[in-house]
DNA sequence: ACCTGAACACCGTTCAAGT
DNA sequence: ACCTGAACACCGTTCAAGT
């Protein structure tokens, strides 16, 4: 594990405890016993530090089981998948939607997509259109949910916020199923 | 004109000109030729200063034309209004999605379109669900779209935007449309 | 009511110099 | 290769005091 990985791998720890808003790089460098100015030869700014999380949090999502044989379960995974990515940490969602150019592994998984649908019998430009749409589904759905009812008062639990999101999937991928027809 | 809101209408164009990372309590104090604290007196905190902000970006929507017998047109109306109130503004979208709890403008909204897809015949549950789907999509479209493609290199023109937003929510109608027979 | 002056406790970042 | 020491140009916020 290089010393750059220990680095990215504190951030995240702290991300955890402390939430975006107080991820500081002189807090991380404290964390770590070491001078605010030394992260930088690690990481050439703090942007590039979050841009290193985020492609953390994005990998780690496994690929939808290939064997299933109906295109929308395969893309009811991948976007329950894709949010449990975002809210395996402490403002993930928030994390993902600020930043800039998608990763390696956002394109990789939205180019998945695509062919899933493509497959299912789609033109490719429906696909992409379908694929745009979950995802914007997707990352709008968990920003709001991380924002407002993970934690607090009003805090609402999982598995009914699971049901809602599944739901809603569900919307959108009839109106996929209508467009295939 | 309260000085109140002397101050929001300063912020909303120093927004505009420097974007949201630059929206910086003593560039708007400098804007406004005070000092910093002076801000103070007229909102508790930059985040209140923020939620305020917000607040007018979302109010600026008119209601969708409610002569319209389609509850349909009335979605798409609806949804294409807030993408627009969000696009009015630099960083509008991820100001919106930044923002802790929803203020009144937002909620009439929300319930205003529950209200047209009960109308459209859905139980008061299905439309609940149906409009949170709705605006979940309108802003996760809304962000990615603000961040990456309005401007810089690999800028997409806005007649295409707006056919894609057009296209994705149209799946999600249909999809509503499905669960209503 | 509105603002100044001045301070407090922070930020991200750079860079010579050390080991 | 990795870090220190020290600085630079900033932040948001508070609060007595002025008008």
């Amino acid at each position: 594990m290089s010393r750059r990985d220990e680095v990215l791998q504190a951030a995240i720890e702290l991300l955890d405890e402390v939430g975006l808003d107080d991820l500081t790089t002189r807090r991380l460098a404290a964390r770590l016993g070491v001078q605010p100015g030394a992260l930088y030869r690690h990481f050439t700014s703090k942007q590039a530090l979050l841009d290193a999380i985020v492609e953390q949090l994005v990998t780690l999502e496994p690929p939808p089981p290939a064997t299933q044989e109906g295109w929308a379960e395969q893309v009811s995974a991948t976007a329950t998948v894709a949010r449990a990515g975002m809210l395996a940490h402490r403002d993930g969602a928030r994390l993902v939607a600020t930043m800039g150019a998608p990763g390696p592994s956002a394109r990789a998984g939205f180019e998945r997509l695509v062919a899933v649908i493509a497959a299912g019998g789609a033109p490719a430009e429906a696909a992409m259109l379908a694929t745009d749409t979950v995802f914007a589904y997707v990352n709008g759905f968990t920003i709001e949910e991380q924002a407002r009812k993970v934690t607090g008062p009003s805090a609402v639990p999982r598995s009914e916020r699971d049901r809602q999101f599944a739901a809603g999937l569900g919307l959108i991928i009839d109106g996929i199923r209508a467009a295939l027809r």
